[in-house]
DNA sequence: AAAACATTTCGAAACTTGTCGAAATAAGTC
DNA sequence: GACTTATTTCGACAAGTTTCGAAATGTTTT
């Protein structure tokens, strides 16, 4: 099942956006502002949905933004988040099985690649 | 609080998961699992194809082991170890997106979900 | 049961991350 | 320009991760 394909992260971007998304409470910012959808959401009200100090997302933010995961623009005083998790993580999913099975004696064909 | 789909893992096991991914070294290794295909490498070659030594080996499969990305078994004095990402993957993008918007003023229609 | 091989556990050093509060910066308002 | 609000940077500490080599454990062969 390999038809177009989004081009493959380097090894060490993927694994930065992998890890960027290895922490709970990332994960759970993350997943607010996907919630959110486009229009996204200021850091201020990011932090009372999420419970998480200012300074702490902030990091956050910045290891995301920098994972591409998510967009920041400044608004005013404000900080405006967007997910932009769509086709990054269509893009980490093929990174790890976009070469499945090229090492192996048989072609595969006996399970699922999705 | 909202109730998760069945096929949506825990946020704490999501977020290991991608923790487990978020290490170069080990995103190597699984690679190499993955393009090995279903029958898996012993240690002691995956050591070899990947220039890391067997204890530190040891030591991040049980994490990919742990996070559901990766099986073993012990055949004769080797660990045979094979990649189950396939499905893994999936979910865990599934995770990510299956609230796209979900707290969106207007339903999404202008960007792509996959 | 000793030797040879494959992996795991242990202990330790070096390094990275997560977290916070306080001070610094930036932007809008009076 | 002083005042308020929003975010970022800084310095620090606790906690966790990575990595290694050596010793321990488990497995097959002789």
């Amino acid at each position: 099942m390999k038809t177009e394909s989004p081009s493959t992260p380097p090894l060490t971007l993927a694994a930065a956006s992998f890890a960027a998304l290895g922490s709970e409470q990332r994960l759970s910012v993350l997943r607010c502002l996907v919630r959110a959808g486009p229009e996204g959401l200021s850091i201020g009200e990011l932090g009372t949905r999420t419970d998480v100090t200012g300074s702490t997302l902030t990091h956050h933010l910045k290891l995301l933004n920098a994972a591409g995961l998510v967009k920041q623009q400044r608004q005013g005083r404000s900080t405006i988040c967007a997910a932009v998790a769509y086709a990054e993580v269509e893009a980490l999913a093929h990174f790890l099985l976009t070469e499945c099975c090229a090492d192996a004696p048989a072609p595969c064909k006996d399970h699922d690649h999705g």
